[in-house]
DNA sequence: TAATTCTGTAATCTTTATTATTACAGTACA
DNA sequence: TGTACTGTAATAATAAAGATTACAGAATTA
């Protein structure tokens, strides 16, 4: 449903959380994508403070912290921009009362929704998760 | 993120919600797409049991229940078949310990975030939403 | 019973989103 | 200075979402 960026984020965390100083080209083969993504990934996860890059030779990504502070809210918020459910992407007819109103409805669930899955991911941190699996 | 198909199918019940016997290009109109596609998500929601449709002329859709019985975790589950997380769409590298691990650890996430999801939309009635919003 | 007005669904086309790829400048190390 | 990385832009390929067309079937009503 959600698109699989995720699913990415969390790998490559969990992958960093093992180890130091992985390059996108090696983490890339481990997800199975291209490297292009995966360094546009690793952007965002730095951008949120996440991680590290070093760059040049001998260059690549760690943990900018323990794996038990960084939480998959985090890397929610750090994935995604948009909110969870969207809008229709046509605009409703404004003459109808439903439609006038179904824009606010929305938000309104949204932003409900959207802080039980915050909250819920926020009690998962990536060293549980990887503990879990173990 | 997730496609517009949630809010299409709660514009719907909000419709019918006040309304009874409207017919898809009614619908169509307020929301502002194709009727075609108005008809396959009530087609959705009538295999869920939240709505009747009555055929042939002056046919046209009706709630099966009160909105105050049809909670959004209903419209939720009717809408959607996928997991709230997909995978990524590539299989991951199976010589990798992570990547042999990721699909599983996802499945996990999922069932996690998405039952606490739903739980909050449970909370959340086709009724309440339309008072809440009037 | 025939015309009308709905629904249901398949098939196809268009548009948008996602992912992959190529390319290349910049950085750090040896 | 050569090598091996990163960052990012641009473009191409693929997949998903949505729109449209088409038409058979159902119920009403004239």
């Amino acid at each position: 449903m959600i698109n699989g960026r995720f699913a990415i984020a969390i790998h490559i965390l969990t992958l960093l959380s093992m180890e130091d100083g992985l390059s996108s080209e090696y983490i890339a083969s481990s997800i199975n994508i291209n490297p292009v993504l995966v360094r546009k990934e690793l952007s965002r996860l730095r951008k949120a403070n996440l991680i590290e890059t070093r760059e040049g030779k001998n260059g690549g990504s760690s943990l900018a912290c323990s794996p038990r502070k960084i939480t998959l809210a985090d890397v929610y918020k750090a994935t995604y921009e948009q909110p969870l459910f969207n809008h229709s992407r046509s605009k409703p007819n404004p003459s109808c009362p439903v439609g006038i109103r179904i824009g606010k409805m929305m938000d309104e669930v949204n932003d409900e929704a959207e802080a039980a899955l915050l909250k819920k991911l926020k009690s998962i941190s990536i060293e549980k998760l990887v503990k879990q699996a173990g």
